[in-house]
DNA sequence: GCCAACGTTGGC
DNA sequence: GCCAACGTTGGC
């Protein structure tokens, strides 16, 4: 099982719109980077929905239920399916996830602008615990 | 194939 | 509103 951290404008689609639909599409992603992980993800495996922009806070857990198909008419995009799990306990803000010396190699930190990024068992694990999980 | 210019994104 | 980081584009 793997883990991994996808970012969304709450403006545009937040925690609420994926607990009212029950879960979701994520498509639209239009960066190579973000489409590798996006063609990694497997059922099963957890990830952090992260609110970028007004609120920078990880807010929820969700469960991928499906591995990735094409977004659009061929296979230059992808996109995967996803289930809300539980809401954190408390957000995570970015400045908490910042200040945590054992989050400072979390890839998310390390390019800022990657929409779809992996996570790892430990900083899985510190994560939660700072979200009080 | 390189690199400068430009656009987009996200945090401050 | 500004700026840094990064990706993409286009000229050479």
């Amino acid at each position: 099982m793997a883990y991994w951290l996808l970012r969304s404008e709450p403006d545009v689609y937040g925690w609420d719109d994926l607990v009212r639909d029950g879960g979701t599409e994520w498509d639209g992603v239009r960066n190579a980077t973000a489409r590798i992980h996006l063609k990694a993800m497997q059922p099963g495996d957890q990830a952090i929905f992260y609110h970028s922009n007004k609120e920078k806070a990880a807010v929820g857990v969700m469960e991928i239920t499906r591995a990735w198909r094409p977004d659009g008419p061929d296979d230059a995009w992808a996109s995967v399916a996803v289930k809300p799990v539980a809401k954190l306990p408390k957000p995570v803000p970015l400045a908490t996830i910042k200040a945590e010396p054992r989050l400072s190699d979390l890839m998310m930190i390390r390019q800022s602008r990657l929409s779809c990024s992996a996570v790892t068992p430990e900083e899985w694990a510190v994560l939660m615990e700072l979200a009080g999980a």
